[in-house]
DNA sequence: GTCGTAACGGTTGAT
DNA sequence: ACATCAACCGTTACG
């Protein structure tokens, strides 16, 4: 059985190759519901912004997941980021940790050792935490400090050592936080996992970024927001890394018909096609980039409408803000009623939405121009 | 049948 | 240049 999958998903993936791009190289992988992806790749823009569309519209997770040929793992997962954060990119993927070694948190290890020759190393930890140098979300493990003070500190008759080869330590510090501009309490999620994005409401504290994340991710922003923008004012203003994956093709299989959908012109669908991985133009609903080397830990550190402080559905007194914080829909977008987060738990799951099933059939039907069938249930 | 989620294998980027 | 690590990804399977 597990054998016949493998050779199934090996001749669809030739299947859709060959058949649909004969003369184009490409890769990806098939799921079960026939749907391209490529593993360990965030889905294109376009279907994770078609999946938070849907959900608007009152359709179930499932039948957006038979729809679009997405796992409703995924679905699920990307609509409830969306219902805690607003916002329909992935999260940052790679980079390490912020180190918590700092220059600063050096000199002061330093500085201990140096005053009492004899201190432990979890004493050395006990003060760096009673002295405020580090909390306790930051502050080195004392294998850590034990590093230190072998490798950095090591002979302290030559305490300047490590000064002398290294930079200012604030102004180090400076550079540092900017690069992961999360504060450590605040960073950690729920699951205590780093930066995953849902309910990282990272307040701009200590850190002071004022890169206000302007929320044009949100759907708000996103849906149909378009026609009314001034294309030129917002065109180039967003960089993108170079680095773009070679979707086309596999987003050509998924939407040959990438035509406008809830105010959001071909051509924004079609950019992120090309690809993928924040399109020039779609960059312009979305212009904090998981992506950008520069500012990907950006994305989920702006202070702004995206973050929500509290509850993720109250107004962030942004014009962009979270759907159901008051947004307010351009002309052919839906005026959703319903609160977005889990309509379904809310004890209201029949009716699911409040579209009628033809609408939502509809809504279905011409999400990108495919025909499939929906759920027969 | 639907949905949430852990496990898994994968990619990415900083160190 | 390469390896390691830890973040993320989407799919799959299970409950």
């Amino acid at each position: 059985m597990e054998f016949m999958k493998k050779v199934l998903s090996a001749f669809m993936i030739e299947y859709v190759h060959v058949s649909l791009f004969p003369s184009e190289q490409t890769y990806g992988e098939v799921n079960q519901l026939g749907g391209v992806f490529v593993n360990g790749r965030p889905l294109p823009n376009a279907i994770r912004l078609r999946i938070v569309e849907l959900a608007q519209l009152g359709i179930r997770p499932c039948d957006i997941s038979r729809q679009l040929r997405v796992s409703h793992g995924c679905v699920s997962k990307i609509l409830a980021r969306y219902s805690e954060t607003g916002s329909i990119l992935p999260g940052a993927i790679g980079g390490s940790k912020p180190r918590v070694t700092t220059p600063n948190v050096v000199k002061n290890i330093r500085d201990y050792k140096q005053g009492d020759p004899g201190i432990f190393a979890w004493e050395i930890r006990d003060r760096l935490l009673a002295d405020g140098v580090c909390d306790k979300y930051n502050v080195p493990s004392v294998s850590s400090i034990s590093r230190i003070l072998r490798n950095k500190i090591g002979n302290l008759s030559q305490p300047n050592q490590y000064e002398s080869s290294k930079q200012a330590p604030t102004q180090a510090g400076l550079s540092y936080n900017h690069i992961y501009p999360y504060s450590y309490p605040n960073a950690m999620s729920p699951n205590g996992k780093m930066g995953s994005g849902p309910g990282v409401p990272v307040t701009a504290g200590h850190v002071n970024i004022s890169r206000a994340w302007p929320s044009a991710h949100t759907v708000t922003n996103i849906l149909g927001i378009r026609a009314f923008m001034d294309h030129q004012a917002i065109a180039g203003a967003e960089g993108y890394p170079p680095k773009m994956e070679d979707w086309s093709s596999i987003n050509r299989a998924t939407f040959p018909s990438a035509h406008a959908v809830s105010g959001i012109d071909k051509s924004a669908i079609d950019a992120d096609i090309k690809y993928a991985q924040p399109s020039s133009t779609l960059s312009s609903y979305v212009p904090a980039c998981a992506y950008s080397p520069s500012n990907q830990y950006g994305v989920y550190s702006g202070p702004g409408s995206y973050v929500t402080p509290g509850h993720p559905w109250q107004s962030q007194n942004s014009s962009l803000s979270h759907p159901s914080s008051g947004m307010t829909m351009h002309a052919g977008d839906i005026h959703s009623p319903m609160p977005f987060k889990h309509p379904s738990r809310e004890g209201d799951r029949k009716p699911p939405s409040p579209l009628s099933k033809q609408l939502q059939q509809e809504a279905l039907s011409s999400v990108h121009g495919l025909n499939l069938p929906t759920s027969s249930s």
